[in-house]
DNA sequence: CCTGACCTTGACAACGTTGTCCATCTCTCG
DNA sequence: CGAGAGATGGACAACGTTGTCAAGGTCAGG
């Protein structure tokens, strides 16, 4: 900058005007000041500007994976969201590590982000206490914090099974398995919820082994599904809890000789090229980034004072033939 | 870190010291330094220290779109390797609009990245000129860069396809389709240029409405496929040049009364969960996004001055069914 | 007791920008 | 023609850090 102001012969100050456009400026100067910002490649530098104007533009997006369809649609919307207010987005994995997660986003703090959008992996969230008092803006996605009230946009989760175990009810069913992931899993724990609650709300008794929760490796999951179609009471259909006990789910059930009703939770893509489609209750993951980013731009705008707020996203139940099969007896 | 200093009572520069834990500070000190730390919550503004020591440790990430599977594969391994290497990762989707790609690189060097790794949407990047004099290092990715030498890594599209035609000129095929993307883009300009010199290898004419490259939509593949499967010399087989062409034939041919075989470009998740379960030639994501991750540092590295190199990267054929289907007469 | 080497510490400038404030120049109007 | 207003431009400090360098303190050896 101090080179463009020696090339065009003018001042620093007057540079930086032209730069932010700032009036007051005389055309004749100007022309001569870009002139010399052409002819010396000049490009501001953000950095140093940030260290004046205390605002860096840039987000940060902690997730568990970005190579996992539902983050990375997650991660697009919020994209788009910091692209409209003129943001750029630091990303992060946190491979479901509380350390990682801790790292990610006390480094992107010490980058001085404007705001964080966090898929929790850790279940503490106090550490972010002292940055959110200095006025980091942050929102949680699909995971509420932990022992931190901070704002918070969930998928209905158990709303979502509730419908979808409605449907196989619907459809006939009264022996219906539930396999999801560890109950420690705050999304796996409200599944569980609507399952059960929908089972209840219709008066149907639980058999012993028709809930799995665990790890979802294939094998534990085909384990799981030996036991509930074998036992005396064999389940007529099942409700998956994620898309990993889905996929496994599909191939074992396409390997039996009498027909199981499926529905996944959670879509996944060519679910509708599967044989027979798989039905399943899809959460809104773009909608959910979206929702988080234009609340965290929210609270940058002058938002900043009021409640943390929780907004619940519902789940959408797509009926594609898996979920529509008749109980077989 | 004034604060901290008045509140450990010791210079600025000390406490410098101690948070960057660097030698020459008595134990005594540091550990009232770090008492004053913790007090005050005190966090290191990292956009400062840039400002001297002029490097940044975060490099930025072009690609068409994050919420693309094959990206996002390659967005995390790009991600990994930045981590081995303390830096983070700003990511940004082209949309593949030249014009917002040119938006997201500027405002990435504005920030005074150290590093980018850019999937071209452009065709000319001569605008990077200035920016690479500058220091920045810049690999592309999937796609070489236009007008401007650069270190580039690459998916061999042209053998990949290659092998794909031989796998089913092997399986006795004589006549088979290529549906390809529009010849603009460089990637479906080598895949075609693949498929012609199998093909020619193997002495076989290539007949008239075996060809479609355009906007890979369904419609449009629809279309082409029916053309191909109806005239006189209607092919046995079809190479499809992306997931949207394999994903709409699948769809079309399980509809149809006698088997057509099909060998996709490009992976996709529950590929063996289709009937047939489809034969692909798999690129390599997270090859190609850690190959240029690793070459980008090791020009931050020093390897700065060294000439420009050109990787390419085999693709693997996947057999899984739908491409050892023998020709139907 | 003095000297010199070494260790610890702090003062100060610098990085590249913007905010504040003042100086100058050019009108316009009385 | 002079005064005031408005437009234009620049000097300087400040943002929060680190690099440079020199000051002071300690200790061993002569």
């Amino acid at each position: 900058m101090k080179d463009v102001a020696a090339r065009a012969g003018v001042g620093l100050k007057t540079v930086s005007r032209v730069v932010n456009e700032e009036a007051g400026v005389t055309p004749d100067t100007v022309a001569r000041v870009q002139a010399a910002i052409e002819a010396l490649g000049f490009r501001r530098n953000d950095s140093a500007r940030l260290l004046r104007t205390r605002r860096t533009s840039s987000i940060g997006l902690v997730l568990e994976d970005v190579a996992d369809p539902f983050y990375a649609a997650l991660s697009r919307a919020v994209e788009d969201v910091a692209r409209a207010h003129g943001a750029l987005l630091f990303t992060g994995s946190s491979a479901e590590d509380p350390r990682r997660e801790q790292e990610l986003v006390l480094a992107f703090c010490a980058r001085r982000v404007d705001g964080l959008v966090v898929v929790p992996a850790s279940d503490d969230h106090r550490y972010l206490s002292p940055e959110i008092e200095a006025g980091v803006a942050t929102v949680f996605v699909d995971r509420p914090a932990g022992h931190l009230d901070a704002d918070v946009v969930l998928t209905d989760n158990a709303g979502g099974v509730r419908d979808g175990v409605a449907h196989l009810i619907a459809h006939g069913h009264r022996r219906i398995g539930f396999i999801g992931d560890q109950p420690g899993i705050h999304t796996a724990a409200e599944r569980l919820r609507g399952y059960r609650e929908a089972m209840a709300g219709a008066n149907l008794p639980v058999g012993a082994d028709w809930i799995a929760m665990g790890p979802t490796t294939p094998e534990s999951v085909r384990a799981a599904l030996g036991t509930m179609l074998s036992g005396p009471e064999p389940v007529t259909a099942l409700l998956a809890g994620n898309n990993r006990v889905t996929v496994t789910a599909v191939r074992v059930l396409s390997g039996l000789p009498r027909p199981v009703a499926l529905v996944g939770f959670d879509d996944f893509e060519l679910a509708d090229l599967l044989s027979p489609p798989v039905t399943v209750v899809a959460q809104d993951a773009p909608g959910l980034g979206r929702t988080a980013a234009q609340l965290l731009f929210r609270r940058l705008d002058g938002m900043a004072g009021e409640e943390p707020s929780r907004t619940e996203l519902s789940a959408r139940l797509i009926p594609r033939g898996s979920g529509e099969i008749p109980p077989s007896p």
